[in-house]
DNA sequence: CCCTCGCTAGTCAAAGTTGACTACCAGGTC
DNA sequence: GACCTGGTAGTCAACTTTGACTAGCGAGGG
């Protein structure tokens, strides 16, 4: 499960048509560089792997009007666009502890319907929960917990980890049942990519306290 | 930050001497496979690497008693031991969201004293503060959250993550302040590594329900 | 006594990631 | 008018990760 290739074929798609500066800036507008691996190099290697894959189509265009070198256009194909929905169902679904593909897939979601939205959140509650069983049972020694000493407390923070996610995502489809936020087919969506020229209110390269270096 | 390398400088150093296969073994034994990318071939290379960098010293040891290929041995050097170090201190301070740092950072952490211990945690707490409070300000539209529409949920999500984390972290200061587990200097230490033919009461490739594949 | 199975111990090519670097142009400035 | 800064658009080599593959040995079944 590739979270850029998922980031970098949603942020195509919604482009209709898009180089890799503005699929760039476009994850770094949803914050992907704080909460991801979205890096220039990342990005540049994904879409070209996937153009060479068939699920992107490169157009080579002129060189472009403000400087720089020549930039490749790219648009999704139907096989890219089946490998998105399907990199985005499992995104949501899937418990794999790791937040980004969780990220990624939130701010995706909009682009299916509410309906499945709220079913493969309700997949993801009861993935979360066999999870947990599974690995409560399996990492149990028979003399009782605390027998494992101090490697315990790494199962101890899964598990509360797993407890918060379940909650998290909990509250989410709540919100989401409630009526919260714009999802396919229900009208005007939220824009979700910065037009050509559009500054991004949220571009810094600014660090901040506490991030590994 | 590569977990791999704290992870592998960690058993190689509680071994004394080890080859690949009882690193591979040892980091099975912890779990590591489930919580990190602890596979044979990022543990191979790490030895290689770290070799190569002077962190390890490699032995040819005549071919293996028990089959299979002839197997090199590695011992920690000088260098290796302080490099050791300053990745468990700061896998035990830095948050940086991915939780595979902490779980290596926890199971190494009784290699340092108990003081040692609780000064780093409680300079983790102070980053996640930080770094809460940086990120809060600086996403936060001045019309208000919400207008970020379901882009705010990526947002809710990490800020209740650290939220989460911080939490657990105060509870485990309180258990280490309170005395539990047995750090470097009190004493018998918690053997946490196989001893060579012992088997791994954990050992197997089963895959748990909810596991991304 | 042969044959398969599973364990030991590891290799390798392909893919992905990182961080530093390039080149070009526009606009201000001394 | 030379120079410097900053944005645009991307490349590249070095490194790391992945997943599949190899090869030898012992135990046990037939």
């Amino acid at each position: 499960m590739s979270v850029i290739r998922l980031l970098v074929l949603g942020a195509v798609r919604q482009h209709g048509r898009a180089h890799g500066y503005q699929v760039r800036n476009d994850l770094e507008y949803w914050g992907a560089h704080e909460w991801s691996n979205a890096k220039p190099g990342s990005i540049y290697h994904a879409l070209k792997q996937m153009a060479k894959q068939g699920l992107l189509h490169a157009h080579e265009t002129a060189p472009s009007t403000a400087g720089g070198p020549p930039r490749t256009e790219y648009e999704i194909t139907e096989q890219g666009t089946e490998e998105y929905f399907r990199l985005l169902r499992e995104s949501l679904t899937s418990y794999d502890q790791k937040p980004d593909v969780l990220s990624a897939g939130l701010g995706l979601m909009v682009d299916l319907d509410r309906a499945e939205a709220l079913a493969l959140l309700e997949q993801r509650m009861r993935a979360i929960g066999e999870w947990r069983r599974s690995v409560t049972e399996y990492y149990t020694p028979e003399d009782g917990p605390g027998r494992l000493g101090h490697i315990g407390e790494i199962m101890d923070f899964w598990v509360r980890s797993a407890d918060f996610g379940a909650e998290w995502t909990r509250g989410l489809i709540e919100r989401i049942r409630a009526g919260a936020y714009t999802f396919a087919g229900e009208g005007e969506p939220f824009v979700g990519v910065l037009a050509e020229g559009e500054e991004n209110p949220y571009a810094t390269g600014e660090r901040h306290p506490g991030d590994a270096h």
